[in-house]
DNA sequence: ATGCATCTGGAATACGTATGCATTCCCATG
DNA sequence: CATGGGAATGCATACGTATTCCAGATGCAT
C-alpha cells in the first residue's frame, strides 16, 4: 500500500540511501542524482514514513500538549498560537487530555513518541514533573509552574497581577472586598491571590476569610461562590476573581440573582480573553498576551529539546496591565 | 535513554521475543516465564517503543482530528467527547489545526503516522476527501460531510432542525423573518437552511432575499449581520441563526443597539452549546447530542480502519429537538 | 523403546529510513 | 604513467518490535 524510498530507488535507478540522501538535501549528492530521484518521488507521490525516521533518527519532531479540560474557553486560546508556533518550529502537536489517571499519562509520555512535553495544567503538587525529569523527557510548563527553582517556563507576573487589582478597588474606595480565587495547587491560583493580598495589606485593607472562596477555574465556581458570598453578613462591593472564566461565572449569577453591576457589585477578572469583550459582559480584567505566552513556551522547549538551555531552569515571565472595561466602578 | 525489550530479556534472562510475546500475552508463553518478565519489565520501568511497533506492525494506533479553528466555541465541544471516546477505543488523538494549505495537510496526512482521519470542518468544495480516498486513508466527516452518497459521516438532522425552527417562527405568528445562515459549502450551513426554507414556504411565508445573510460559524458574522438586517425597509421581527455561535453574536450586537430580545427581536440558534444556557444569553437553539455525535464519529471511524464496514458509505444522523428558553416570544 | 503430538522458547527476519564505511571513478599532479 | 585525492554512490547495518519458522523438551500412547 505505502510508497518506501525502496520503490523510490528503482524507479531513479539508484541505491535506497542515495534516495534518503537526495531528498534531504544532502551535499554529498549531485545536482543530476538529486533531480532525478526528486522526479521519480513526485510521480510516485512518496512521502518518507515517519516511523521509520522516528526509529532511525530517535525523533519524533512532535510534541504533546497535556491539558485537562478542553472546554475550558481559557485552553483554546492558548492551544491554537501553541500549534501554530511549533508547527513553525517544525514539530507537531500531539493533544492530550488526561482529567486525573497520572499513571496512564505517564506511560503513554514514555514510549518515546514524543520528543518534548507542554504542561499547560500543572498543581504544584503533582508527581508528573519528577517522573519526565527522571525519564530525560524535555517539558516546560505554560501558564502554571510548580514554583520551584528548576523550573523552564512561561507564565504571567500573577502576582503583579492581582496586586493592579488590588490597588484599583481600594483607590475606587472598596473596603468591603471579595476573593474568589483559584485552586491553591495552582501557581496561578496563589500567586494572584498572593499579590492581591499583599497590596491589600499595603494598603491597610483586609480581606475576610468570609468573602474568600477558592476552587477550580470554571464557570462553575463563580456561578456557585456568588450567592455564598452576598449569603454573608456584610455583602461585598466587589470581587477579584481567579480568571475571567471564573468572573464570567459570577457575572450569570448576577444576573440571577438581580444584582446589578458595577452598580451593586464590582467584578474583576484575570486573563482578557476575547470573550471578555462581549457586549452581555465588557468585563474589567488583567490582561496579558496569551499568544506570546504559547509561543515563547513553544520556543523555550524547543530550545530544551535541541540541549541549547540553561541548565538551571529558565522562567519566562510576561507582564500583565489592567482592562478597564464596564464591570467596576466607584462604590456608593 | 531509552530501555528496549533486549534489556528486559537480558535481566528476565530471556531472549527478547519471548518478551514481546510475554507482555501481549501471547498464549505460548508459560506463566512463570510470563511473570519473569512481567517482573523484569516493571524493574526497568519499560515502555515498549511506539515507532519500533509501528514499524512492525504497520498501525499506528493513532487518528488525526482536522479542525480549521479551536477558537471557536463549537470545536471543544465536539473534540473533547471524541478524545475520550478513541481513547477508550484504544486510539490516540493528533489535533491538526489546519487554516488553509491543503497541500502541506495532505502530506502530513500521508506519511504513515495516522490510522485514520476526522474531518470536522470539511466543506462541500474540499478536495481532500478525494486524496485520502486515492491513497486509501480510512477517514470520516464528523457534523459536516459532503452530501455525496458514498460518505461515512456522524452528522446531525439539520434540514429536521430548520423546519422545527421555521414551524415555530410561523406558529408565534411572524412574518417578518430574517435568516443568518452558515457558509453555503457547508453541509450544515445549506441542510439548516433548506429546511427553514421548504418549512416556511408549506406555511407561506417568504423568506425576503434582503433578510438573508450567510457566513462563516462565527460570533463576528452574526455580530456584523444584525445591523445590516435592521438596515432594511422593514426590520424582520425574528431572525434564524446558523448556530448558537452566530445567534450569541446577534445577541451582543443586540445588546449594543438597544435592541431588546425578545421583545424587539426573536433570536435562535442551532447547537444548544453549553454557553446558550447562560443566563446572560438564555438562547432559544434547536439541541443535538454533541457527545453522541463525537462518539459516532470515533466509532464509525474505528470499524472503518478495521475493514468492518458497509462499502457503500454510511451516514449516522441524530435527532433534533426544539430548546425553547427566553429569546423567543409571540410577535407583537 | 519408539513415535508423535504438544508445549515452550529461540533464531532469523521484516518493517522503512538514515548513516558510517567501503568502493568506484575521474581528474589532477608529480 | 603512476599515484593521490576528492567526489559520488553503494553496501551493510542500526534503530525496536512483532512474527514466522524451527528446534528442543516433555509426555503419552503404542
Amino acid at each position: 500500500m505505502g510508497i518506501t524510498s525502496h520503490d523510490v530507488a528503482r524507479l531513479a535507478g539508484v541505491s535506497q540511501p542515495t534516495v534518503s540522501r537526495a531528498l534531504r538535501d544532502d551535499p554529498r549528492v549531485s545536482q543530476a542524482t538529486r533531480e532525478k530521484v526528486r522526479r521519480a518521488a513526485q510521480a510516485l507521490n512518496y512521502v518518507p514514513s515517519e516511523a521509520g525516521r522516528t526509529l532511525s533518527t530517535r525523533s519524533t519532531r512532535r510534541v504533546g500538549v497535556i491539558v485537562t479540560d478542553l472546554t475550558n474557553p481559557f485552553y483554546p486560546h492558548v492551544i491554537a498560537p501553541l500549534h501554530d508556533e511549533l508547527r513553525a518550529l517544525g514539530y507537531r502537536m500531539m493533544l492530550i487530555t488526561e482529567r486525573s489517571d497520572e499513571a496512564v499519562a505517564e506511560e503513554r509520555l514514555l514510549d518515546q513518541s514524543l520528543d518534548g512535553v507542554v504542561l499547560a495544567t500543572a498543581t504544584t503538587d503533582s508527581r508528573l514533573p519528577a517522573q519526565l525529569e527522571r525519564r530525560g523527557m524535555p517539558f516546560v510548563f505554560l501558564n502554571r509552574d510548580t514554583g520551584g527553582p528548576g523550573d523552564y517556563a512561561s507564565v504571567v507576573d500573577n502576582e503583579g497581577g492581582g496586586r493592579l487589582v488590588a490597588r484599583r478597588l481600594v483607590d475606587l474606595g472598596h473596603r468591603r472586598i471579595a476573593g474568589i480565587f483559584g485552586a491553591a495547587n495552582t501557581t496561578t491560583g496563589r500567586d494572584r491571590e498572593l499579590g492581591f493580598r499583599l497590596a491589600l495589606a499595603e494598603a491597610g485593607v483586609g480581606l475576610a476569610e468570609d468573602r474568600v472562596v477558592r476552587g477550580a477555574f470554571e464557570y462553575e465556581t463563580g456561578y456557585r461562590a456568588l450567592p455564598v458570598l452576598l449569603g454573608a453578613a456584610e455583602a461585598p462591593t466587589a470581587v477579584f476573581c481567579g480568571n475571567d472564566v471564573v468572573a464570567i461565572g459570577v457575572l450569570n449569577a448576577a444576573l440571577a440573582a438581580g444584582i446589578r453591576v458595577p452598580e451593586d457589585l464590582t467584578v474583576i477578572g484575570f486573563d482578557d480573553l476575547p470573550m471578555a469583550a462581549w457586549e452581555v459582559f465588557r468585563l474589567t480584567t488583567v490582561g496579558h498576551d496569551l499568544r506570546e505566552l504559547s509561543r515563547q513556551a513553544a520556543r523555550l522547549l524547543v530550545r530544551r529539546i535541541g540541549g541549547e538551555v540553561d541548565s538551571a531552569g529558565e522562567r519566562l515571565v510576561l507582564p500583565t496591565e489592567f482592562v478597564p472595561r464596564a464591570t467596576h466602578a466607584r462604590v456608593s
